[in-house]
DNA sequence: AAGGAGCTCAACCGCTAGAGA
DNA sequence: TTCTCTAGCGGTTGAGCTCCT
């Protein structure tokens, strides 16, 4: 076997974008051989890549597994919630999310809900924003489910990144024109009473949860204290992922959204242990 | 139509934990 | 116990794209 020096082997490392052909050597030495011993896999399928390289690009967008696209009500929902538990625990957060890498979870949550807080000028880990999305965005995620489902539609109806019921630029822009959002001193807390209504049921292009949400009698006396979304902390965290919210109404998701699964995210939830 | 600003996401980097010698 | 190797994780970057003026 030919020796190559370290000083060889690393100039002759190819970075930046994967090429059709090298993904097609990649994955057909993986389904072949197997993942693991990724060092080995980059040497012998001739790929002129580091190891982490191909593990990543295996991980991230050839395993079959994977699914792209755009990520869906329910999703962000997941999202949001597991977030407030672990932090930026991307890769755990994304074993609740089938099919979706910690990557993609990692890359929504930067460009959209840090972008929200930064309009909102406040910091993505400060009370005020965490509070946000507790009374205000995922209550309104859910609300937007329910609705969903109520008018017949696949619940976890892809939300297309530019028809984004949460984040959609113009949807925040027509939030802000509103409620004057951008102003810390109306946030959703003190502002809730003054915006618009949100008795919009159906999914529309404005922005979902940046909108106004009146939350129940009582939920903003703290989590789980009203009828809405109440899942921190975990009281009535039982109803919330028992509800109709948390299962498959459509096709696609059909391994996601089935019993075994709700009943481990359930575990997973009522785990103290996050 | 053009240029700039902003956004998205694939890919890289550095670090750490765990396994095995 | 220590060292080395590997896998995995989270943070960051930058190319390409879209949107706005």
């Amino acid at each position: 076997m030919e020796i190559r020096s370290e000083n060889e082997v690393l100039a002759d490392v190819k970075k930046g974008p994967w090429t059709e052909e090298e993904d097609a050597v990649l994955r057909s030495y993986v389904e072949t051989h197997g993942e693991g011993r990724w060092n080995s896999v980059a040497y012998f399928a001739g790929l002129r890549r580091t190891g982490k390289s191909c593990r990543l690009r295996w991980l991230n967008y050839l395993r079959p597994q994977v699914r792209r696209g755009n990520i869906s009500l329910e999703e962000q929902l997941i999202i949001l919630e597991l977030h407030s538990r672990w932090g930026n625990r991307w890769s755990k957060i994304a074993k609740h999310l089938p099919g979706r890498t910690d990557n993609e979870i990692k890359n929504y949550w930067r460009t959209r809900v840090q972008k929200q807080a930064k309009q909102m000028k406040c910091d993505v880990n400060s009370q005020q924003f965490r509070d946000t999305m507790r009374y205000e965005w995922m209550p309104r995620l859910a609300e937007r489910i329910r609705a969903a489902e109520f008018k017949g539609q696949p619940a976890c109806l892809p939300v297309s990144s530019s028809n984004d019921p949460i984040f959609d630029n113009r949807g925040v822009r027509m939030a802000e024109l509103e409620s004057g959002w951008k102003d810390p001193s109306l946030m959703p807390e003190v502002s809730s009473g003054i915006l618009s209504d949100s008795s919009d049921a159906q999914v529309s292009p404005v922005s979902g949860l940046t909108e106004s949400y009146n939350p129940p009698d009582g939920l903003t006396g703290g989590p789980g204290s009203g009828a809405g979304y109440s899942g921190w902390d975990m009281p009535g965290q039982e109803d919330m992922m028992s509800s109709e919210l948390f299962l498959d109404g459509g096709d696609s998701w059909d391994s996601l959204w089935n019993e075994e699964n709700v009943w481990f995210l359930r575990q997973q939830l009522s785990d103290d242990h996050f």
